[in-house]
DNA sequence: ACCTGAACACCGTTCAAGT
DNA sequence: ACCTGAACACCGTTCAAGT
């Protein structure tokens, strides 16, 4: 079959939707949410505003093709010869280190759901609860709560993230902080969180992330005992 | 103690902290997340833009103040002589009602990690993890873990709920458009959400929810199991 | 002490006009 | 077909000026 290409050399330089993306993820990446901007990403691209408009219909769904970029990305790493289990604790870290290197993927991720972002990561790990003998009837139900715990420690790390950046802290100091925040609280009220906070700024949560994964592994299992 | 009052009867008018609050969770619920607004709220109490920053910092501590009001209603129900574990899934529920209720609640207490509002659910649910024989090291784990999960679905729920009214769609209508667009996936690639989009629009939230929660309490009663 | 409202520095989005 | 960039209709926030 012969191309029929339109014309002439293609421009490196010149618009798609590709480029916008890109161009989009290097700006969150570098200034946050409120770093994307038309105005920022037209002067980065060399154009105007209303030139984006021609590839991407409006802001959201720009952001959420750079937010699937990315997920996209981390859910093509296979690991072959794995137990459900494993392959489920992997594809949640898989997540959990992705929005901790792009914390707008973790909010993006929250404001669309059913979008194709999230179905990428409800298909893997639906996959792999097939094989864990969930009844039919109840693959939703259990494909659902491992989603949403992984986009709700997603999304707080994200808002963590980006609290941290706008006051201009680092991590560790922004635990201390709420930490901090938390021992003033009345004891009589707030007892628990009290006594929490010292361990707060110490914890791992990444590990703490994994755990959670696993409660919820182990009450699958629980549920259905698989011979 | 002779209670030196400033001056005059207390005009019903008068701006004040709670009417602001107030009418921003009116408006709120009216309008949704994008209706709140500075010159809409002045307007609403018969002001100027200006007035309202006498009494609150900005719009991200007027939010967090709304919501912490209609979470501190919630976490205050009280249900005497229930076990802990019922106990987590009447608090769990209080909040899966009050997200529905109010989805703005849901992408506020998102963006709002180690804020009151948040630490309010998480004290409640300490409590009661505390009885249930989790040792102190994984006291932090275990209620982070659950209050992930009730945010994970609070937060998509909200998605869910803000992404219908922007559409104008109703609920129903909203989950059949999402199981319509699964639907047309690639059988190759998405055969788990494929199957899965039928049973979609059928299924009851509340009940997914608390099934989540159930599975998280199971394998916290699997990790540790009580005498 | 509290309120007013114009002004500032931005936004996303549109659209006539260009090539 | 694709791009330009001015213009529109908004924002949150500030601040001199009022009471």
């Amino acid at each position: 079959m012969v191309k029929k290409s339109p014309s002439g050399p293609r421009r490196e330089e010149s618009l798609s939707r590709e480029r916008i993306i890109d161009a989009s993820i290097a700006l969150l990446d570098e200034a946050g949410e409120s770093g994307l901007t038309f105005r920022a990403l037209s002067q980065k691209l060399a154009t105007g505003p209303g030139a984006i408009y021609w590839h991407v219909a409006n802001k959201s769904e720009l952001v959420t093709a750079a937010c699937d970029t990315i997920v996209a990305r981390a859910m093509s790493a296979q690991l072959a010869d794995a137990t459900p289990e494993a392959t489920i604790r992997a594809i949640a870290l898989g997540m959990f280190d992705a929005i901790d290197a792009h914390p707008w993927v973790g909010s993006a991720l929250a404001h669309a759901p059913g979008q194709l972002p999230a179905v990428r990561i409800l298909e893997r790990i639906g996959q792999q609860i097939r094989m864990l003998g969930v009844p039919r009837d109840d693959e939703w139900t259990t494909v659902s709560a491992l989603l949403s715990y992984i986009l709700g420690v997603g999304g707080q790390n994200a808002a963590n993230a980006q609290f941290a950046q706008t006051e201009g802290l680092n991590r560790p100091a922004f635990l201390e902080s709420v930490a901090n925040t938390w021992s003033e609280l009345d004891p009589a009220e707030y007892p628990f969180a009290r006594s929490v906070a010292t361990q707060l700024s110490g914890h791992d949560d990444r590990a703490d992330f994994l755990t959670g994964i696993d409660l919820i592994l182990k009450g699958i299992g629980k549920s259905y005992a698989q011979q």
